[in-house]
RNA sequence: GGCCUGGUAGCUCAGUGGUUAGAGCACCAGUUAUAUAUGCUGAAGGUCCCUGGUUCAAACCCAGGUCCGGCCG
C-alpha cells in the first residue's frame, strides 16, 4: 500500500497539500506537469525528492507539498463518488470493531473507499478486507483506485454484488472477525453478516446510517438475529480555531474614559469650528475669494489630527498615529486626541512584555489580522507576539455525523464450556426465542 | 468479480482466539453495571463482594463475552440479555406517590430467602407481587424496576473482552486523570492520524499510564519499532498494558524505553559497566551482575542508536511536559511526512502549542481539534442520549513533518494581486489620494505613493510596522 | 491550444493556518451643533453566476455553460 521509500519514484502515488482545504491527489509519471494556482512543476523534477519536502515552483511563483499518502490524507483528497466517511467516525468504528492487523474485515458498500483505505491500512497484510459494491461503475473505479494503490491483489478483495440481496459470499462464512455495513437498509443484511462472522469468539458489527428511523429498526433487526450488547453512538470531531493576540474583555472603566475624551474632542473641535467660522463670516463681509481659503484652513485642521485616527479606528491595519500626534502638534487643541488613543489602547493585550511564542518568520507577523474581528478596536502599531493564544470552537461543525450501531455475536453457547446447559441450548439456534429472563425462571 | 474465495488469502482469520488464560487480567461487568479488574490464576479463588465467589479454573479457556451465573462457586453459561419489545399501555405516574411504604418486603425477610436458597428471580417476585402500586406502573417502569432489582440480588457477570476500546472505557471510568483524559473516540483518532501500522517506526511520550501505549502496539501486529521516552530511571510500567494482556515476545520485540537522559546525544553513563579489568572480578556472582550489567548497557546504546538513526515514521505525545520541548527534542529523528499527533486534556497548552508550531517551517498546518461523543439507550421505544461527553475527552493536535525550503515565495492570490496592481495603476496615474478607492491597507499602499508591481509582494509580507511611521 | 483558479449585498472585498451568512464603503435612520463638513449609535441590504446530474433518507460531490483572471506551450 503506497511507497514506503524515503523519496518519491515514477508511478508514486502522493498527495500534494495545496491548502487545509485543497489536497490533491496525484500519480508521479515521467513527462506530465502539474499546473495549478499555486505554480508549475513537473512530474521529473519530483522524482527523487523527500517525501515531505516543500517544493517551490518553476516560476518562482508559489509552492507544494508533497507528502506521502496516508488513509486519512486519502480521505481529504479523495475524489468524491458518494458521500463519504470521515476521520471521526473511520476511527470510532475501527476501534469498536476491534480492527487490527491480522483482522478479516467484510465492508458493504464500497462507496468511494475512504473507510476501506484506511481498514486495509490498519489490518496489514496479515488482515483482509472483504469489500462489496453494488453500483457496477463504483464498483470499476474502486477496482481501478485499489490496484494503483497496491492493495488489490492482496490486502482488499473487491466484489461487484447487493449483499442485502444475494448475501456476502458463502465462502466467507463463519470467518469474519467484523462486518461493516453502510447501507440505505442494513437490517436486510443483518442475516447475512451473521453467517460470515465467525463463531468460535466474539465478533462484531457496526451499522451506519444518519437516520434514527433506520438505526431503530436495525436495533431490531441485529436483535432479532441473536446479535447482543447494542449500543448506538454519535461522534465527531470539532476543529479549533486559535488566535494569538485574543481580543480583550474590555473594562466599563475605559469605556467610561474613552466616552469622556470623545466629549471634550468633540466640544474643542466644536470651539474651533465656531471660531473658524466666525473669521470666515468676518471675511466673507470683505472678499469673496477669502471665503474658500478659509474654509480650507478649517480642512486641514480636521485632517489632521481629528479625522484621521478616528478613520482609522474601523479600518484594519496598523495604525498610523505615531505620525499623526506630531502634526497635530501644530494645530490648537493638541493633548485630548493623543491620550484619548492612548488610552485606549492601554487595555490592549499585546503590550504585556513577556513572550513566549516567538516567530521563526518575523516578517509574516499576521498579528494585526487577528484583531481584524474586534472593529473600533485598534491594533498596535509594532505587534509584539501575545504571551497567550486562545483557541474557539469552529461554529460550524462539518456535516451531520451519522449514528453508529454496535453490536456483539457471541459463539453459540453449547460451543462454550457450560456446567448447566438447561437453559442455554436454545441459544445455539439462530433465531433466539424471547430472551431468558426474569419472567421466564419466575415462571419456572 | 471472482469471489472472495478466490483470494490467495487464509481463510482463517490471523486473530488469536480470545480464550481467558491463566495469568490473565480479566475485566468482569458486574450485575449492577460495575467493572471489575481481576487477575485469573490457575486453582485460585476469585470473589466479587457480594455478587459471588467463583473457582478460577472455571474461567480459563472460556471464550470473552460471555456472562454467567455463579452458584456455589461454580459457573451456568446464561445467555446474553437481549432486547424485550414492551407494550404499550396507558398508565401513567399520575397516581404514584414516592415515600409511601408499597413494597413490604423487609430487607431481613430477603436475607431469609437468600439464606433459603430461593433464586433472584423468586425474590424479585415476591417483591413485585406484594408490591402496592406495581400493577399502577406502565411496562416501561417495570421492566426498568425489575432490572434495578436483578442488578441488586443477582449473582452473575460477564467477561469483556480486552479490546483496546473496553481496557479504554474501564480506565476512563475508573480514573479518567490517570490517562490524562485520553478518551477511546480521541485515542482512536490518534492512531489513525499517526498512520499505525504493522512495520511502521513509532517515537511516543506516555503519561496516560500506558494507554497510548498500549494502542499503538494494538495496531503493529508485533511488527516494528516504538520507543518511548519516560521520565524515570526504570523502564516505564504502563499499568494499562497489564488489561491488554499482549503476549510478552510481542511486546519485547517491538518495544523499548529511554529516559529523556539516555535519549539525549551526548549522554555517557556515569559508571560505564564494561570497563572492569577481568582480574578484578573476584566471584561468579561479581561476574554474572556484570555481565547482566552490560547486557542492559547494550541494549540501551542499541536503542539509542536506532533512535538516532532517525526516520521514524510519527511522533505521539500525551505526556504531562511541555509538548513543544518534547516536539523540539525528538523532532530531528522524523522523517520527512512524518505525523506528529499530540493529546492534552488542557486546550490553553494545545492552543500555545498550535500558535508556535504554525509559524514553524517544519510543520505543517498544525490542526488543533476537540472530539465529541454521544452514547444511547438502544431500547425498543426508549431510545434516547445517555451520555454527551464533549470536552472531557481532551484535544487532539496534529501535524506533518516538512522539509522546509527558504526559496519558496508564497503566491498571493491573483484576485489580490490584481487589486493592488489596480490601485497602484490608479493612484500612479493621477497621482493623488484615490477618489473612492480604499486602500486595502494602510501599511500596504499610502495614497499618492507609486508602488511597482515587483513590490506589491514585498509590501505584502512587509510587517505590519512600515518603517515611515 | 492545454492546465488551473475564482464569480455571494448597490460598490469593493475576505490572504498557502488570518472566521465566505462576515465585513468595509456607499445608502438610510437616530443622536450630537450657534454649524449641510465631524463623531457616535443603529437599521437595511443575500437566487452564494446559470443549468443539469448525483450521494442513503448527512455533501468539503460531479458535469456542462458563462464571464473574469492566472500559468504552461
Amino acid at each position: 500500500m503506497w511507497s514506503d521509500a524515503r523519496t518519491i519514484q515514477h508511478g508514486d502515488v502522493l498527495i500534494v497539500w495545496l491548502t487545509r482545504d485543497l489536497l490533491q491527489p496525484i500519480q508521479v509519471t515521467k513527462g506530465a506537469d502539474l499546473n495549478i494556482r499555486f505554480g508549475y512543476y513537473l512530474h521529473d523534477d519530483l522524482i527523487g525528492v523527500p517525501y515531505g519536502s516543500k517544493v517551490a515552483s518553476r516560476n518562482k511563483k508559489g509552492f507544494i507539498h508533497v507528502l506521502r499518502p496516508t488513509p486519512e490524507l486519502w480521505t481529504q483528497a479523495l475524489p468524491h463518488r458518494t458521500q463519504i466517511l470521515y476521520l471521526a467516525d473511520i476511527a470510532f468504528v475501527t476501534s469498536h470493531l476491534d480492527i487490527r492487523p491480522g483482522s478479516r474485515v467484510v465492508e458493504a458498500g464500497t462507496g468511494s473507499g475512504s473507510f476501506s483505505h484506511s481498514v486495509a491500512r490498519t489490518v496489514g497484510p496479515k488482515g483482509h478486507l472483504f469489500s462489496f459494491e453494488f453500483h457496477h461503475t463504483r464498483f470499476l473505479k474502486a477496482t481501478d483506485e485499489f490496484t494503483r494503490h497496491g492493495l488489490m491483489p492482496g490486502t482488499v478483495t473487491l466484489a461487484h454484488r447487493n449483499v442485502c440481496k444475494d448475501g456476502f459470499d458463502p465462502s466467507l462464512n463463519d470467518s469474519v472477525d467484523s462486518v461493516f455495513l453502510d447501507l440505505p437498509m442494513p437490517w436486510d443484511a443483518v442475516p447475512y453478516a451473521k453467517a460470515a462472522l465467525r463463531k468460535d469468539r466474539i465478533s462484531r458489527i457496526c451499522c451506519f446510517s444518519p437516520c434514527m428511523e433506520q438505526v431503530l429498526r436495525t436495533v431490531i433487526a441485529l436483535n432479532d438475529a441473536g446479535f447482543s450488547e447494542i449500543t448506538m453512538y454519535e461522534t465527531l470531531t470539532r476543529p479549533h480555531e486559535v488566535s494569538i493576540a485574543p481580543p480583550p474583555l474590555k473594562t466599563v472603566q475605559s469605556a467610561a474614559t474613552t466616552l469622556m475624551q470623545a466629549e471634550r474632542v468633540r466640544e474643542d473641535r466644536r470651539l474651533r469650528q465656531v471660531a473658524s467660522s466666525t473669521r470666515a463670516g468676518l471675511s466673507k463681509k470683505q472678499d469673496k475669494t477669502g471665503k474658500s481659503k478659509d474654509v480650507a484652513t478649517g480642512e486641514e485642521e480636521d485632517a489632521s489630527e481629528g479625522a484621521k485616527p478616528h478613520g482609522e479606528k474601523r479600518k484594519r491595519g496598523v495604525s498610523p498615529d505615531a505620525g499623526a500626534v506630531p502634526a497635530s502638534n501644530a494645530s490648537p487643541a493638541p493633548e485630548p486626541p493623543k491620550k484619548a488613543r492612548l488610552d485606549t489602547d492601554g487595555d490592549d493585550p499585546s503590550a504585556p512584555t513577556q513572550t513566549l511564542i516567538v516567530p521563526s518568520a518575523p516578517d509574516a507577523t499576521p498579528v494585526p489580522g487577528a484583531l481584524t474581528s474586534t472593529p473600533g478596536r485598534n491594533s498596535p502599531s509594532v505587534a509584539p507576539i501575545a504571551r497567550t493564544s486562545v483557541s474557539r470552537a469552529f461554529a460550524e461543525v462539518r456535516g451531520h455525523t451519522s449514528y453508529l450501531t454496535f453490536a456483539c455475536l457471541l459463539p453459540p453457547v453449547a460451543a462454550a464450556k457450560t456446567s448447566l446447559a438447561s437453559t442455554s441450548l436454545d441459544r445455539s439456534e439462530s433465531t433466539p426465542k424471547a430472551p431468558e429472563g426474569v419472567d421466564a425462571e419466575v415462571a419456572a | 468479480m471472482a469471489s472472495a474465495s478466490a483470494e490467495s488469502s487464509s481463510s482463517r482469520s490471523a486473530l488469536e482466539d480470545s480464550c481467558i488464560s491463566s495469568g490473565d487480567t480479566v475485566l468482569l461487568r458486574l450485575p449492577n453495571g460495575d467493572v471489575k479488574s481481576v487477575k485469573i490464576t490457575k486453582d485460585s479463588t476469585v470473589s466479587l463482594g457480594k455478587f459471588g465467589t467463583f473457582l478460577a479454573n472455571e474461567l480459563i479457556g472460556q471464550t470473552f463475552g460471555v456472562s454467567y451465573e455463579i452458584s456455589d462457586k461454580t459457573l451456568t453459561v446464561i445467555p446474553p440479555r437481549t432486547l424485550e419489545e414492551v407494550e404499550e399501555t396507558a398508565a401513567t405516574n399520575e397516581l404514584i406517590d414516592d415515600g409511601l411504604p408499597v413494597q413490604p418486603v423487609t430487607n431481613e425477610r430477603i436475607q431469609e430467602l437468600k439464606q433459603a436458597g430461593v433464586h433472584v428471580s423468586g425474590i424479585i417476585q415476591k417483591q413485585i407481587e406484594q408490591h402496592a402500586n406495581y400493577s399502577l406502573k406502565t411496562e416501561y417502569s417495570k421492566d426498568k424496576y425489575k432490572k434495578r432489582k436483578e442488578a441488586k440480588y443477582s449473582k452473575s457477570f460477564t467477561t469483556i473482552e480486552p479490546t483496546l476500546f473496553n481496557v479504554s472505557e474501564y480506565w476512563f471510568n475508573k480514573d479518567q486523570s490517570r490517562i490524562r483524559d485520553l478518551r477511546i473516540d480521541a485515542l482512536a483518532q490518534i492512531l489513525n492520524m499517526a498512520n499505525i501500522k504493522p512495520g511502521g517506526r513509532y517515537l511516543a511520550v506516555d503519561d496516560a499510564s500506558g494507554l497510548l501505549v498500549s494502542g499503538i502496539l494494538s495496531r503493529m501486529g508485533g511488527q516494528g519499532r516504538l520507543i518511548t521516552l519516560c521520565d524515570i530511571e526504570s523502564p516505564p510500567s504502563y499499568p494499562v498494558m497489564t488489561h491488554m494482556n499482549f503476549k510478552t515476545e510481542m511486546v519485547k520485540s517491538v518495544l523499548d524505553s529511554l529516559n529523556w537522559a539516555t535519549a539525549q546525544e551526548d549522554y555517557e553513563p556515569v559508571f560505564a559497566p564494561h570497563d572492569l579489568p577481568a582480574d578484578q572480578i573476584k566471584s561468579d556472582k561479581q561476574k554474572s551482575r556484570l555481565n547482566k550489567r552490560k547486557a542492559v548497557s547494550d541494549a540501551l546504546m542499541a536503542v539509542r542508536e536506532d533512535l538516532f538513526a532517525g526516520e521514524f515514521d510519527a511522533l505521539l505525545i500525551a505526556s504531562e511536559y511541555d509538548p513543544n520541548s518534547i516536539i523540539e527534542a525528538l523532532g530531528k529523528y522524523l522523517g520527512g511526512s512524518a505525523n506528529v499527533v499530540v493529546h492534552s486534556p488542557y486546550v490553553q497548552i494545545m492552543s500555545d502549542l498550535q500558535a508556535t508550531l504554525r509559524w514553524s517551517p517544519e510543520y505543517l498546518s498544525p490542526a488543533l481539534s476537540e472530539v465529541w461523543l454521544r452514547k444511547y439507550q438502544v431500547l425498543p421505544g426508549r431510545t434516547h442520549p445517555v451520555m454527551n461527553m464533549s470536552g472531557s475527552g481532551g484535544y487532539i493536535l496534529h501535524t506533518i513533518k516538512v522539509y522546509d525550503d527558504p526559496s519558496a515565495v508564497p503566491v498571493t492570490s491573483h484576485r489580490r494581486q490584481q487589486r493592488l496592481k489596480n490601485v497602484a495603476a490608479k493612484s500612479s496615474a493621477s497621482g493623488t489620494p484615490m477618489d473612492g478607492i480604499e486602500p486595502p491597507d494602510e501599511s500596504d499602499v499610502k495614497p499618492g505613493i507609486v508602488v511597482s508591481a515587483e513590490d506589491l509582494d514585498t509590501i505584502m509580507d512587509a510587517p505590519s510596522s512600515s518603517p515611515d511611521e
